[in-house]
DNA sequence: CTATAATGCGAGCATTCACTCGCTTTTCAT
DNA sequence: ATGAAAAGCGAGTGAATGCTCGCATTATAG
């Protein structure tokens, strides 16, 4: 049953209750990570929340960075799908609707969990970066795949420009309104911004009137 | 010439050479935190490279958290000085020429340091949240106020949230310009991103055609 | 039932790091 | 010149933390 040497099974190996373990352990980084803060963050207290011994962690673990970057990784993964599904279903939708309906997913997206994404924000540059970049990288040429299949309906304006003003500017709306205008968001609120945000966004990218 | 008791001399006294003193540790820091990254900077460190002692370095600052509030505060006063400036300037200039000043100075900002505003809009949300907070009502304030003695020249809208959107978005494009695409950077993308940029936040501000 | 592998344990090691304390050197008013 | 205060020094301390290692427990196969 074993095709490797006795020693170094570390980090692979999922049968069973294996599976449990990493759950939990992953799942108890990203408590700790919200509710205690990066710094309290260490192995030993992971474990512990977890319900499960320092050595286990590190038999599937090969570092603390290896668990905050599981953590990204699954946290990305449950926006990407949102974004994924998205902008799918907008392809054949004229740029009114379908900015509206990015601009709304976006805040939507943000607002998952407002406290692991702040926490993360502040941490991924150090570890995940790879992911992220990615991440961006993906949202980044699906957008500009939507805009070149809608030329038409656009002014005549560089692709890579626009997408880029365009990604960063609906990130930005929903980080800052979901982060720093922490629960001062009333329905109406948000609905006002994902007018305004969506107004601008189609006014950049139409033909001038 | 002593007028507290002999102990605790901590932090003030400034009267000569400990200028100098100071100034080494700051730099100092601020050049560790750019060169090896937050991880690395220890007091002992800051010390060894301010050509100091530790000892020297806690007769001037408490913990390491305020040697890293220092250098966010230094930072901090270098772009609000631009930025004040600048917002002064613009007063009286119409929407146009107003905002086209504004995404240029935020792109000039950001290209102060742009290692040392990427570390530190890494480590801010830790440390010198304050300092931070103040910045962004600071600008918020008056951008608003401009906004406001120019509503002639705009379609009606809340003014919190053009602020909001506005500042988002330039503040966005500037840091993604400088931050991620590293010097990609050719003096006639710039310009056609400032282009682009005063052309989405003046159409949206303008009263439609 | 027994042998073997998989999983789990947790005390302890090694290291790093913020910070202290007792002392020396420099400055300067008198 | 002198003495006291200001400035500077740096080995040492104690606590925190990432991670290892030898052993214990559980599951599975024959």
């Amino acid at each position: 049953m074993a095709r490797k040497p006795p020693t170094k099974p570390r980090k692979n190996a999922l049968q069973e209750r294996s599976r449990v373990t990493v759950d939990a352990l992953v799942e108890a980084t990203a408590r700790i990570l919200v509710r205690e803060g990066f710094e309290k963050t260490s192995t030993n207290r992971i474990a512990e929340i977890a319900g499960v011994s320092v050595g286990s962690l590190y038999q599937y673990f090969p570092s603390k960075e290896a668990l905050v970057a599981a953590v990204i990784e699954r946290h990305n993964e449950e926006i990407m799908g949102i974004v994924r599904t998205t902008l799918t279903e907008v392809t054949d939708m004229p740029i009114e609707k379908a900015v509206r309906r990015l601009v709304t997913v976006a805040i939507d997206a943000h607002r998952i969990n407002p406290e692991l994404h702040r926490v993360l924000a502040e941490q991924i540059p150090r570890a995940g970066k790879l992911d992220v970049e990615a991440f961006n990288r993906e949202v980044h040429a699906h957008v500009r795949a939507y805009f070149n299949s809608h030329r038409k309906e656009m002014r005549k304006i560089d692709l890579d420009v626009a997408t880029l003003i365009c990604v960063s500017t609906i990130e930005a709306v929903a980080h800052n309104t979901v982060l720093n205008q922490a629960e001062m968001l009333s329905d109406k609120m948000v609905r006002t911004l994902v007018d305004e945000t969506t107004r601008m966004v189609v006014g950049f990218l139409r033909p001038p009137a």
